[in-house]
Formats: structure tokens, C-alpha cells, sequence
DNA sequence: GGTTGAACTTAGTAGGACCCGG
DNA sequence: CCGGGTCCTACTAAGTTCAACC
């Protein structure tokens, strides 16, 4: 039991009396998120409001910045006149120069790291020995994905080499399969049977390397020993990343036109022109922000003439340029099967040659081997810089990462590689610097790999070692609400609020380069209001901000007294832009739950309560006699209840209304089916009564089947209506797929019969297969 | 203690793949 | 077999954390 009992339905089930979220239980799979949506756009109106507000300290450092102190009615002017200023002050080279300065650093960084620590041994390590020699396989040039591109088949398949490489370990562990183990292999195959279908019948040759790759998947790392801290692997060889496509020029009758006059861009220019183009009936084209930005981009790739004429992008004329990309669109789905069948090949080919990395004798899936391509900056929320081009990537940007006795991949004829490293502190394969946020990009293995798979497993078990040491945790920070430092009781309500409402921690952000968004440790205090009572409660807080992809998040929580007033005293004397954790920031907290629990930070706190919740929502929702469906039924409202929890939310489907419809319509109609089936069963009831014959026992019977299957199917599409309805806006997959212990899920489709596969898609159970393979009905998170 | 950058996880969405009833 | 709808995947933005440096 847990301190003061008053936890809400993290640790309740739904049928306590007063539940988390302040209203009745009933409705909590509701309420909560439909109300965000409700105001999601009045709140957008909002969100700036303070957007140019910062801390004294920041404001000393950028006081030209901030020389405006205006809210709400000014706030795009504010936006623009920032803009020119940064432009003026010539800002776009200072960025540059900033790269340059990265880039320098990492260079000297590369240089001490290579220098010490990295060495690769060919000889057995830890149960794996580096492959002798890399196979020779012939490149193609690989710098753009070209339909056009001969098919080069690999002089050796990659399978036959990954066989060798497997260590004897593995093999025998294969030999000692469990039964489950079996049935599982049996499912894949049949997955791929009926996948391999649909394409060509596979010739001899391609059986067996299938069976090999079959090999492969089952590799468990989960049954081996891990590498020391640090290290992620001792040998990486990959192909390099696939480079976007060149840009191919627009048809000669495809025309722009500028001031009503037809005019021919430039090569460059009439690129970035494409990327608007094609987002002409897109709301974004629309915002001022976005169409600023994008201008001031476009006008860099323009020639000098072009720059000259082309002074305002109102009298850009871009309609037949978006008519000729719809048409083109229309065209490809109006594509033959066979040139639809081609593209997938190509794909596949694609996949196949640039789609996997041998890490460590194991071939493993890469999960974005692709450059992204240029385009137009889209970011979420009022993005400050929304619209600005995303130039192309170059090989010249890329640097690689791989061991240093593996194949290094070449780049593309006529070009060289930014850099080639042998990092092994590190588990990606490429990276490049993006020219929006000057952030690193990176290209890193699929979840399914050993490398992510070992420390999303090590994730739970932080979560799991929380559960033991959360009472103290709990009791330590209400008893830090009476401190006499401020810094510590804004430490313990923070840490309060992540732990009872599963915020985030809430890093804070440069202002101006990004949306404004905040977290705990960044709550202002207008994203707050204290109500002493509401709604016959005492001390409700009442949450309303941005979190996370400028997603609302919006709730009313009854607090403890302490909190309450506390939280008033925080508030004291300060503007409603005025940080409400002054004292706070997510260094200082994580700082302290370090101490608390070896591991610990804020987000953990997120995965703890989430898989606790669902484990108790499972507990609590299932009902034995329940058929399967049901059963279900009862997992997605688990699963949604930490959707719940983690504010996790979708835009309504496009079509959710329409759909609802014709699904009631479909209820309604089994319904009246189910009507007419029992009349019909009373009548042969009665007949049969009258009769006392065989025949008439037998219809009797045979109707009575009928209502029941019709029963059964109603049952059925009633219960899809609810859970439709109960989901339109809450997205249950980043719960699913990053807060919850998968075990728990396994756990309990093995303790009630239902097959894994109504709980994870393939995809899903590729990434839980540890958890698949080893949680077993009586597994507790 | 603050700042910054690197590395890695978490997030929603667009759009194509796939599926199912008529 | 077709069209409407759902599901899934790829994509990439937006967070968190940690370590180095000051």
C-alpha cells in the first residue's frame, strides 16, 4: 500500500470512487483527451503569447532580442522583426561558422578517440570473433536510388557469409529450443509462406537462404552476455546510406509564372520552387511564418537575375507546377500492377543491398538507411522556423562509422566522405549535420537489433528496480515539501507532478528556434491555475500547455493541501511568463533522483507508471469468462488508460465520423436480424411443442444456433464501436510501443490464451522478441 | 552550477499496403 | 474485382540524458 492512498487510478482501477483525472471513472477514457482537442486551435491562438519571454539571466545575455516585452497582438510582428534583424546581423554565416567550429571539434574529438581507445581484435571477444575477411562484393555506385539502375546481383549472397560468422555458442543454444520456441519458428514461417506467396514462387536456392536467414532471426541475444559498459560492438560493417534522388528538372510545357508572366528558373531554383509547389493546397503555404521563411530560402538558390525580378512571393504563380505534381500522382496510382510491382522490387532491392549492417557476426536490419531528402521544413506546432529549405545532403557531409578491419563503404564516384570513423562508444552508422536546428542526424539499427533491443529490455528493469524503491522515493519528496530550502520543495512538487501525472521533464529550449513547448521543470506560471475549490473538490490544479509536439495537455488534478500551497507560494509576485520551478531544472532533479536510485531520471518515472498502470488495468479488466474479443477489448482500454496517462494523442481519423456511421448502421441491421431470429426461433418453439417431432426438435435447435451466432456477431460489432469510439482520439501505439514492458503484455496473453498476434503486428513482435521469448504467465513487471 | 553538443529515445502523421464486404 | 476503410510503415521532428568544459 502506498503512503496517503491517495495515488489515483495509476494504482486504482477504474472503478474507484475518485479517480486520477477528477471525474467519475466512467467516463475516463474520454474525457480527458477530447476536451484538448476541443481547444487545441483556441489554444494555438495562445501559445505565443510569451513566446519572447525568457529568464533575467537570458535576457541579460540577449537584451537586443527582447528589447519588445509586448504579448499576444504583436507577437508575429515580434516574429518578423527578429527574423530581420538576425538577418541583417548576418546571421546565416554565423551559423555557418558555427558548423565549422563543430566540425573542427570533432575532428580533434575523433582524433583522441582513435588515437586510445578503439581496438578492434579479430581474436574471439566476449563469445564473438570478428570475421577474418570481408566478402568482396561489387558496389554499384549507390549514391541515389535510380529505378534506372541495372540490377547487379550479389556475387555471394550475404546470408551464406553471416552462417560462418555465427559463433558455435548460438548453435547450440538452438538445439535446446523450448517448445513455445518451436511454435513461434512455426508462425514464422507460415507469416513468410503466405508473404512469399503473393511475390514469386521461391526457387531452390532461394529456400535455402531463407532458412538460413530464418537462422539468423532467432539469433537470442538476450541469452548472451553483454559488453562492458560503453562498448556497443566490435565489429560494424555496412554499405553506406542511400542518397535521395538528383533533382530532375520540370518538362519545358510545365510553366512558372511571376507577376502573370511566364519565366524560366534556374535549375536550383526551380527545385526549392517544386518543394512549394507541391504543399500549394497544404495550410502551411498560408502561414506567414512559413512563406517568409521559405522566400528568404528560396531567394539564396536563386541566380542574380532571378533575385533581381522575383521580389515578392505573392506574385508567384505556382498552379501549374502543383496541377502537373497532382496529375503525376494521379499517374502513378493509376499504374499498371507490373510497374507497381516494379517499384516494390526496385524497393526491395534497395532494402536488401543497403537495408542491413553485419554488427558483431549478426546481419541486422538498419532502420533508415536513407538520406532524407531536401525540402521544405515542416515543423510541429507554431514553428518559428517552419518553411526554411532543407538543403540536400551530400556524401560530403556524411561521416561514416564502422570498425576499422571491416569494408569501409565507398561513397559515390566523384565524391569523398566528410570523414570515417571506428567509433565503437557509439551505435550509429552514419551521421550529418541538418541545417534547420544545426542538429546531428543520424542513421542507426532497426529496434529488432541487439543494440537497441538489450537496452530497451535494460530500460524495464530500470523501471523495475523504481518499483521497489518508489515508496521511499515518495514519502522522501512530500516530506521535502515541508523543507525550509525553496529549491528543494520545487524539486519535490516537480517531481511530484512527473510521478503523479507522468509529465516529462521539461529540458528548457533555445527560445525563438523552436515551438514553445514546455515540460515539468518548464511550466510557467500561466500554464497553471490554482482553484482552492472546484467542482465540490479541494485544491485542483488546472494544467494547460504544450508538451511535447506543441500536443495540449490539459487536465484538472486534485492535489494534496501542500502541494496546493506550495504551489502559491511559487507563484507569489511572479508574471504569468515567469517560470513557475525557478529554482528547477531538469540537471538539478536528475541530479537528486541519481541519488535516490542509482539510474534514475525523470523519464523513468514515465515507463514505471505506465507498465505498473497497465499491469494493474489487466489485472482489473480482464474478466476469465470473457471470450476472446472482449478479452481484448479489455487489453486496449489497459492500453489506453496510459495512453491516457501520457497524454498520448491523434488527430481524429478524416473519416471517423463517416465510419462510426456506417458501423452503427451495420449494429442496427444485426440487431434487427437478431429480432427476426428469435421470432422465428418462438415459432418453432411453439411449432415444435405442438408437433413433438424429430424434424421440428431439429429446427428448433438449428434456430436456436442461429440467434446465438447472431448474438455473437452483434456482440462483436458493438464491441468495435466502443472501442472505436473510446480510441478516436487517443493513439495507443507510442504507449505500446515505448512505455509499456512488453513482458507484462506476453505475460498476459499466455495466462489467458490469446495469441500475441492480436496484441503486436509483426513489426512489433520483431522488436519484442526478447520479451516474447522470455516472459512467462506468471511474469511480474 | 551553467552551457553546449552528441547520442539516443519518443512522437505524430502521411500515404501506401492490405483487407473485406458487396 | 472494386472501392472504402483500416492498418502499418517510413519518416523525421522533438524530446531526454549525459558528459565535457568553463
Amino acid at each position: 500500500m502506498l503512503p496517503g492512498g491517495k495515488w489515483g487510478p495509476i494504482l486504482k482501477g477504474l472503478d474507484s470512487d475518485k479517480d486520477f483525472f477528477g471525474f467519475s471513472s466512467s467516463s475516463l477514457f474520454l474525457q480527458h483527451t477530447t476536451d484538448s482537442h476541443k481547444h487545441k486551435d483556441k489554444h494555438k491562438d495562445r501559445e505565443h503569447r510569451h513566446k519572447e519571454h525568457k529568464k533575467d539571466k537570458e535576457k541579460d545575455r540577449e537584451k537586443s532580442k527582447h528589447s519588445n516585452s509586448e504579448h499576444k497582438d504583436s507577437s508575429e510582428k515580434k516574429h518578423k522583426e527578429k527574423e530581420k534583424t538576425k538577418h541583417k546581423d548576418g546571421s546565416s554565416e554565423k551559423h555557418k561558422d558555427k558548423h565549422k567550429d563543430k566540425d573542427k571539434e570533432k575532428r580533434k574529438e575523433e582524433k583522441s578517440k582513435s588515437s586510445g581507445d578503439v581496438k578492434i581484435k579479430k581474436e574471439k571477444e566476449n563469445g564473438f570473433s570478428s570475421p577474418p575477411r570481408i566478402k568482396e562484393e561489387q558496389d554499384d555506385d549507390g549514391f541515389y536510388a535510380s529505378p534506372k539502375e541495372d540490377f547487379k546481383p550479389l556475387k555471394r549472397p550475404r546470408e551464406d557469409d553471416d552462417v560462418e560468422y555465427k559463433p558455435k555458442k548460438i548453435k547450440t543454444e538452438d538445439i535446446k529450443k523450448s517448445k513455445k520456441r518451436k511454435q513461434e519458428e512455426e508462425e514464422d514461417i507460415k507469416v513468410k509462406k503466405a508473404k512469399s506467396k503473393d511475390k514469386k514462387a521461391p526457387d531452390g536456392d532461394n529456400k535455402r537462404k531463407k532458412q538460413k536467414k530464418e537462422e539468423e532471426q532467432k539469433w537470442k541475444w538476450w541469452e548472451e552476455e553483454r559488453y562492458p559498459e560503453g562498448i556497443k560492438w566490435k565489429f560494424l560493417e555496412h554499405k553506406g546510406p542511400v542518397f535521395a534522388p538528383p533533382y530532375e528538372p520540370l518538362p519545358e510545357n510545365v510553366k512558372f509564372y511571376y507577376d502573370g508572366k511566364v519565366m524560366k528558373l534556374s535549375p536550383k531554383a526551380e527545385e526549392v520552387a517544386t518543394f512549394f509547389a507541391k504543399m500549394l493546397d497544404h495550410e502551411y503555404t498560408t502561414k506567414e511564418i512559413f512563406r517568409k521563411n521559405f522566400f528568404k530560402d528560396w531567394r539564396k538558390e536563386m541566380t542574380a537575375e532571378e533575385k533581381s525580378t522575383i521580389s515578392n512571393l505573392s506574385k508567384c504563380d505556382f498552379t501549374h507546377m502543383s496541377q502537373y505534381f497532382k496529375a503525376q500522382g494521379e499517374a502513378r496510382k493509376q499504374m499498371s500492377k507490373e510497374e507497381k510491382q516494379k517499384i516494390k522490387e526496385e524497393n526491395e532491392r534497395l532494402l536488401k543491398e543497403y537495408g542491413y549492417c553485419v554488427m558483431d557476426n549478426h546481419k541486422e536490419r538498419i532502420a533508415n538507411f536513407k538520406i532524407e531528402p531536401p525540402g521544405l521544413f515542416r515543423g510541429r506546432g507554431n514553428h518559428p522556423k517552419m518553411g526554411m529549405l532543407k538543403r540536400r545532403i551530400m556524401p560530403e557531409d556524411i561521416v561514416i562509422n564502422c570498425s576499422k578491419d571491416s569494408k569501409v563503404p565507398p561513397p559515390p564516384p566523384g565524391h569523398k566522405w566528410k570523414e570515417v570513423r571506428h567509433d565503437n562508444k557509439v551505435t550509429w552508422l552514419v551521421s550529418w549535420t541538418e541545417n534547420i536546428q544545426g542538429s546531428i542526424k543520424y542513421i542507426m539499427l532497426n529496434p529488432s537489433s541487439r543494440i537497441k533491443g538489450e537496452k530497451d529490455w535494460q530500460k524495464y528493469e530500470t523501471a523495475r528496480r523504481l518499483k521497489k524503491c518508489v515508496d521511499k522515493i515518495r514519502n522522501q519528496y512530500r516530506e521535502d515539501w515541508k523543507s525550509k530550502e525553496m529549491k528543494v520543495r520545487q524539486r519535490a512538487v516537480a517531481l511530484y507532478f512527473i510521478d503523479k501525472l507522468a509529465l516529462r521533464a521539461g529540458n528548457e529550449k533555445e527560445e525563438g528556434e523552436t515551438a514553445d513547448t514546455v515540460g515539468c521543470c518548464s511550466l510557467r506560471v500561466e500554464h497553471i491555475k490554482l482553484h482552492p475549490e472546484l467542482d465540490g473538490q479541494e485544491y485542483v490544479v488546472e494544467f494547460d500547455f504544450l508538451g511535447k509536439d506543441s500536443i495540449r495537455y490539459y487536465n484538472k488534478v486534485p492535489v494534496e493541501k501542500r502541494v496546493f500551497k506550495n504551489l502559491q507560494l511559487f507563484m507569489e509576485n511572479k508574471q504569468p511568463e515567469d517560470d513557475l520551478f525557478d529554482r528547477l531544472n531538469t540537471s538539478i532533479l536528475n541530479k537528486h533522483l541519481q541519488d535516490l536510485m542509482e539510474g534514475l531520471t525523470a523519464k523513468v518515472f514515465r515507463t514505471y507508471n505506465a507498465s505498473i498502470t497497465l499491469q494493474q488495468q489487466l489485472k482489473e479488466l480482464t474478466t476469465p469468462e470473457d471470450n476472446i474479443p472482449a478479452k481484448i477489448l479489455s487489453y486496449n482500454r489497459a492500453n489506453r488508460a496510459v495512453a491516457i496517462l501520457c497524454n498520448h494523442q491523434r488527430a481524429p481519423p478524416k473519416t471517423f465520423e463517416k465510419s462510426m456511421m456506417n458501423l452503427q448502421t451495420k449494429i442496427d441491421a444485426k440487431k434487427e436480424q437478431l429480432t427476426d431470429a428469435r421470432r422465428e426461433l418462438k415459432s418453432a418453439k411453439a411449432d415444435a411443442k405442438v408437433r413433438r417431432d424429430e424434424k421440428s426438435k431439429k429446427t428448433v435447435e438449428s434456430k436456436k444456433k442461429a440467434v446465438q451466432r447472431i448474438e455473437e456477431q452483434l456482440m462483436k460489432l458493438e464491441v468495435q464501436a466502443t472501442d472505436r469510439e473510446e480510441n478516436k482520439q487517443i493513439a495507443l501505439g507510442t504507449s505500446k510501443l515505448n512505455y509499456l514492458d512488453p513482458r507484462i503484455s506476453v505475460a498476459w496473453c499466455k495466462k489467458w490464451g490469446i495469441p500475441i498476434e492480436k496484441i503486436y503486428n509483426k513489426t512489433q513482435r520483431e522488436k519484442f522478441a526478447w520479451a516474447i521469448d522470455m516472459a512467462e504467465e506468471d511474469y511480474e513487471f
